[in-house]
DNA sequence: GCCGATGGATCGTCTACCGATATAGGATCG
DNA sequence: CGATCCTATATCGGTAGACGATCCATCGGC
């Protein structure tokens, strides 16, 4: 939920507006990486493997970029021909605020549709 | 999060997609109808009520068109100028998985971030 | 020597999202 | 009774981000 910056509110204030503009590759990609470094190709897998999202290639480099620029992220020098990624404090702290938000909006919608609509 | 066609898997399988590229916006307008039938600008509040997101004009009534042509919400008459819209069927199992999902993911990243980054 | 998995990157297109803008009815107030 | 604000919907142009296609290189098996 990007573009939140509202009346000024409680909850994380500035952090957000940093993804782009919705945030969906990018919170996939940050999730990932508060598990620790990794690189592109293990970050595809890995996404696939807890969301069953399987991002495109370019998105996914283009959003590494974006994040890196941001400084959510920050590359790691390696030996071989892997770029590991790691997360930042700022994008650890950025992330925390999104998923918070993310899973509080989640669980009102779900108890909304069990009042309406019950077990479905 | 959408393009989630992935193997096949045991969630949802085919509801997913019919989101647009990420689903921003969609996921909370289906979550703020999930109470009850509204127009368009009850929407905005509500959904600024209840996640700080400010929907932009363009925004809300496209998606809304969109989510009409999916067959997610379907319009009601209505003698006013008001053009209420109510959650279908389709749109609510639609959103209870996409909300399933989210909610996994976003727990999910919270738990690696405690482990890697504490209390922050 | 070929093939599939790993690993990275770019390019063109498509479209969702956004802000600006337009329109207009209803309420409130001086 | 006109000014001004809140409600309410709609459209349009610009843009950023997501996507698939494509390319290249390395490595391990067979």
């Amino acid at each position: 939920m990007a573009r939140a910056e509202g009346t000024g509110s409680s909850e994380s204030g500035s952090a957000f507006g940093g993804f782009g503009r919705y945030a969906g590759p990018a919170t996939l990609i940050l999730s990932s990486l508060a598990a620790g470094p990794k690189h592109g190709y293990a970050l595809t897998k890995d996404i696939e493997a807890f969301s069953r999202v399987r991002l495109a290639p370019g998105t996914l480099y283009e959003a590494l970029a974006r994040l890196e620029g941001q400084g959510l992220i920050e590359a790691l020098e390696s030996a071989d021909r892997r770029r590991p990624y790691r997360l930042t404090a700022v994008g650890a702290e950025a992330l925390r605020a999104h998923l918070a938000t993310q899973r509080r909006v989640a669980d009102l919608g779900l108890r909304r549709l069990a009042r309406s609509w019950g077990a479905l």
